[in-house]
DNA sequence: GTCTATACTCGGATAGAC
DNA sequence: GTCTATCCGAGTATAGAC
């Protein structure tokens, strides 16, 4: 691992453990084993350094799994894909909205990101379009009713993952199931 | 209004425009017409502050709808009620959201807040659960169908309007109208 | 490229007068 | 209860040597 590399791993820990507003540069520099200078010679300034972080290590198995639907939507059915795609939205949350929220925190640091995610036609709304063409393409392939609605469909399951991730941090009880989740939207509309 | 009203004014004023990193003492003895000292005489520091803005700011009209329905089931008709919900969750979490979501940069005040939650009985989970037991009273009156399940569709329905809360600060384009997800929902579940 | 040392600023908190 | 003045520590960033 190159030392750029080894000091995003460091910000990405630092942020995660202590959260964005304790995530000083001499802490990030110190658990990156590297000196507070050296950062600087690899970022511009500490806010370069978060973006690289969120645009770097934001995981991708949720994008990618939309992705891998969307070009083979006969695979299996589609309940058992929606399972996975509820069971794949809940890591995948759980994974990034503490980071996610926290830049919230930072007005100046949140424009910043949504700027470079449509600088590069990314960003959170687009796993949503992504789960809502592919439920449009099962529409069009009869496997879901033709009254259906694929956008409300989508808002709907990936909300409910979306929010499962923000009340884990609040209680311990469990939320409904995944499988709860999928036969509730499923359920005499598919 | 009293001395201690306009401190928590100007606070959730300042935490709301500038963000919670940049809402500092001295800009919030600023914004109320007190001095930092006198700041320090009505909290015992910055965390006490902010936990009263979390606990005596936060607006009530989502738990006030669902409270207020629990008491009347009977009231207008289960979609209707369903709409208004939407309507007042989106709104509610709209609201609370940026802040909630900031205390996620400091994981010292996201515990202080939940403890504090706890021991009052509320939490955003308690939303959650009031529109579940809802729903189940609607079944029981036969206004649902049998074979609903009450807390993935209380799950499903707030979700959506909790994530439209979080990506209305990433994208212009409105999600699913509150008619279409309540449909979505209901559509032969009803 | 990386270090040590440091400049500079800002934020939280308190002392003491009124 | 409120103010003015101030202390102290922490955080960002840079200078300059190696």
């Amino acid at each position: 691992m190159d030392t750029r590399g080894k000091m995003l791993d460091a910000a990405e820990h630092v942020m995660r453990t202590k959260g964005l507003a304790r995530a000083t540069t001499k802490e990030i520099a110190r658990e990156s084993g590297f000196s507070e200078a050296a950062l600087y010679k690899h970022f511009r300034d500490k806010t370069d350094l978060f973006l690289a972080v969120l645009r770097e290590r934001t995981p991708g198995h949720l994008p990618a799994l939309l992705a891998e639907l969307a070009e083979r939507p006969g695979r299996g059915n589609l309940r058992v894909n929606l399972l996975e795609v509820v069971q794949t939205a809940i890591e995948f949350y759980g994974e990034t909205f503490p980071m996610a929220a926290s830049t919230f925190s930072e007005p100046a640091l949140l424009a910043a990101h949504k700027d470079a995610l449509v600088e590069r036609g990314a960003g959170p709304q687009h796993v949503r379009d992504a789960l809502t063409q592919y439920l449009a393409r099962e529409q069009d392939l009869g496997w879901l009713a033709a009254e259906a609605d694929p956008a409300a469909a989508a808002a709907l399951l990936l909300g409910a993952c979306f929010m499962q991730a923000f009340l884990g941090n609040f209680t311990d009880q469990a939320g409904p199931s995944p499988e709860s989740l999928v036969d509730a939207l499923l359920a005499r509309v598919a």
